[in-house]
DNA sequence: GGTTTAGGTGATTCTTGAATCGACATATTA
DNA sequence: TAATATGTCGATTCAAGAATCACCTAAACC
């Protein structure tokens, strides 16, 4: 065991559980979670099917290890929100450029919490809600700064539907993937936008 | 057999067909492809599996005809679009509006739609294709609206953006269910864009 | 060095779901 | 009314996937 590891095994162990656990965000995002097998994942990494579930007790805690990690990631993005001054098209612009960077770092993230996201809406499995709570946070920032919009009543309600839109787009994006990038459709995106 | 039936048994089989087909537009929907069974589907309108697998040869064949009713459902879409003058935000209010009242009339189609196209997006599946031709006489309807748009240089970009925003804002209204109703977040969202 | 511990294997079990098939019941046609 | 055809049943087959287990090997600890 000992304390902090220079240890072979354990940096191994760290190292393998890390890599199932983006084979699998990688997987979940183009495949969707139930069309992922153990096997699939454990492929992906060159291990059996065996050792997957050494380091994961089931296919549904790896899917909830999955949803952790994305929640830790998306946290830059209210990070970025809280930051901001309050009410300009600029914010909304970097919330576009952080994604997109998001995206360009770890393109599965993106994609694997709307497809998570998609297939579980309206499902009452219990990961419905948790990942409302996922996205959360992020509303709420970005609630605070549309606030005093012109033309948002309910900022709440426009908070979501960005979120949402983005997501949309990010799927769209992957549909579309070779031919058409991510950046292009959300620069244009953003063009639509009103300034305020 | 005779010519146009008034037969009651080939009005029952074509009863059962349509029943089957929308309770597996509802289960996709809600549960997507992959989780949902026949045995569901045939559990939804009271039947076996066989009878499912009369009807249809399998559960592809079912996917494909789910897939072919929602690209005629899309259709009032395109023809509003085609209908419009060119360039302004009357347009996009009315493909909203249409979204929003084709969602009450059958709220499984839009959602289906984006759970599909979610679902099989970058999946390499032959039906990653056929959505994508679905959603393309509507993009391409729309680019035309929006190729003179003062911010807008790709105007098919922007529109492949458009739709899947829509999509995405639909899979949120879902996902909020019950608390926050799908037109809120899309007068929410209406109220981001630019005049034009 | 010898014992213990833990990551990884691969064969196996158990369950579920897609698809098949023969039997049956009911409507149609003669 | 008898014969045929077709919709539906439900038991069954077959394949695939989740999860388990006994076992191997190499690192860690004494």
């Amino acid at each position: 065991m000992s304390l902090e590891g220079y240890n072979k095994k354990e940096a191994q162990a760290r190292a393998t559980h890390k890599k199932i656990l983006m084979a699998a965000v990688e997987l979940f995002a183009r495949q969707g979670y139930h069309k992922t097998t153990i096997t699939d994942i454990a492929q992906a990494v060159n291990l059996t099917s065996g050792a997957v579930f050494h380091h994961f007790q089931s296919k549904e805690a790896l899917l909830e290890a999955v949803v952790d990690w994305l929640a830790r990631g998306i946290t830059i993005y209210s990070d970025h929100l809280n930051r901001a001054e309050k009410g300009s098209l600029a914010v909304a612009e970097g919330v576009v450029d952080i994604m997109c960077e998001h995206f360009h770092r770890q393109p599965e993230a993106t994609i694997c919490l709307a497809a998570l996201g998609t297939e579980f809406a309206g499902s009452n499995h219990h990961m419905e809600k948790r990942l409302n709570e996922v996205y959360d946070d992020f509303v709420e920032a970005f609630s605070r700064i549309l606030e005093n919009h012109p033309k948002v009543s309910d900022s709440r309600a426009a908070a979501t539907a960005l979120v949402g839109a983005v997501q949309g787009i990010a799927v769209q994006g992957l549909l579309q993937a070779p031919e058409r990038s991510i950046d292009e459709l959300a620069k244009s995106f953003i063009g639509l936008l009103a300034e305020w």
